[in-house]
DNA sequence: TATGAATGAGTGTTCATTCAT
DNA sequence: TATGAATGAACACTCATTCAT
């Protein structure tokens, strides 16, 4: 079945603003570029998205849902047990799609910009809440409550950290490495119980 | 002795140019809040820093020079064992003047702006890689280099990251907990040698 | 006999200009707001009236001929000496249909915009001048020329006046003081012919 | 003593936006057309008027406090006695400042434009009730008091009606002619009471 | 015939930078 | 040295007009 026009062109123009962010940052990001890179018109973003604010979150949600899509495809082919589902998470968390250059600098504007932005906040919180808790639920599988989710704190944060400080090397981020550094916390984490 | 004149300047600009973007975001910044913020002339800036960015780099440099002298500081009242050092680097990361709203508003925006700015990603660079030497070398006392290096990589991503999960609360950071966490990876890494 | 569709589809559209500059004025309307309100597609403006400036010279006219009309019926219904016809005209001009808010903000949007349009001043002097003749010629039945033109040309004005000032109360216009004060300017011009 | 600059300006800006609106209307007006008439640049206007709306509003006090200047000059050069200074006021508006094209372009302008924004109508009704005012309380000196506001309301009317019917005419407004005719109404309404 | 999606020129406004004082 | 008035390029946004359907 095609898809209707206005919502590929919706998509077109959110690809465009996504990639623009790569280049130039979301504080240096111009309608005019955006429609360039997109092949549009400059009125075209208002006709669609009512402003350039419109856009933007129309963006950010596009960048979470592509996570979230990440994560929830390689959670599918894993294991049910919890170290299969928790190691799933991180790799979904690097998969290449999460940590190429234009997603990790799209992924850190938007999250600076959660911090002077209500509406941006409200989608990041959401957001981390839920990776929050899907670790967490893991976690309770086989820890006391208070030790889980500890464990989940932890785990979160060390994804978050490595792919922060991944998007600072410039060069291609080694996902293996750090898939291997949040492995290893899992499994430490999870050895006391067997 | 007096501090020159023009340098005490600098630095209250340097200052207010901080808490403006506290305020307002890096992206949102304008020299004229900065020279309000300052209680100076719109023109300062240019005669002290040459142009905004000038400006922008000496605010960043500061930023991240206080929290070297946050760690140092909490470091050299620290016992000289790894565990206690690699402990009081943790603290100096979460020491308040780090964790403030202002403080993490301020680092978050100049990690996201160094994905776009030559300099800022060098000054930014420059920063890390000593914060990992340090660590490293903790580790290194106690651990074979291989092991060593992997568990600072995991430990500063750890530190960056629970920073940066705890940017997103809103709510006052919760130094303590991170804290726990983050030693908490600490005592487990250095448990296998004892 | 039925009016033909395209016929109809141009005064929905004339009717529905004239009420968006009721609301928002001549400056501030926009051709969208025109067919949202007519219930039509943006493009139809262009089709029936070549551009924006072709519909609101047709609602000019329309304006004008809604005037006209108001006189005329109480004219005809008026005896035929000159006094009463006189009286006729100014209770036209003091209309319910002419001193509704909507009919004075159209008239003097489009009384303002003849001073800045060629074609809107056209319409506008042939319209008062037709006025100005009517009250001239009904002043000549009853004085000499000289002094019914100066008559016409003064209760011409006392009825835009008081037409004029009355649009500036934001109440509801009180056109029958209005009407008093400028019967009473006939009856002083006609007492002296007695 | 010199003027300060700052207020010279302003009042150059406010000349250039009276001369603009005069060439294009009030609906026309662009801020870099006021700035090239004036000589500046186009940021200027915010520098000293915040933004466009606070240009014109200054521009239309202007326009009121010359009218009102006109008038207050004729009137203090004429007799104390009802009649000259109802004559007077008369003259103040058919003054040739008054009565130049581009007064009354911008005038009219002003008047329909204040059905569509608060603070212009709330210019135009202090003003408009200032000048009935006057003119009442110059009536009341010689007739009872329901007369005069009558007798103030018709002349208020005739001036207003006289000055607009004249701005339609593009030649050279008549002056003489209206002042013949708003004196002899003035006269009509005294004779009454000799 | 009638639609409404798309265009892009033109607007008001912001703000880093300059420079006469 | 320090000021802040002035500039003008760059921006987001509006909207009359076009044209494929």
């Amino acid at each position: 079945m095609r898809k209707d026009i206005p919502e590929q062109r919706k998509e077109q123009l959110i690809n465009a603003a996504f990639e623009t962010i790569g280049d130039v940052g979301l504080a240096g990001i111009t309608l005019s570029q955006v429609a360039k890179e997109a092949g549009m018109s400059t009125g075209i973003v208002s006709h669609y998205f009512g402003d350039k604010e419109g856009l933007l979150h129309a963006t950010m949600r596009k960048v979470l849902r592509d996570l979230h899509d990440a994560v929830a495809a390689i959670r599918a082919n894993a294991g049910r047990d919890a170290q299969s589902q928790l190691f799933a998470i991180i790799d979904g968390n690097f998969d290449p799609s999460q940590t190429s250059e234009t997603s990790m600098r799209a992924w850190l504007d938007f999250w600076a910009a959660s911090m002077h932005s209500a509406e941006l906040r409200r989608l990041q919180r959401v957001n981390d809440h839920r990776l929050f808790s899907n670790i967490s639920y893991q976690f309770q599988r086989v820890l006391p409550l208070r030790e889980a989710r500890a464990a989940a704190r932890g785990l979160a944060a060390l994804i978050d950290g490595l792919w922060l400080r991944g998007s600072l090397t410039g060069e291609h981020f080694d996902a293996h490495q750090a898939s291997l550094i949040a492995r290893d916390y899992v499994e430490q984490k999870l050895v006391a119980c067997v």
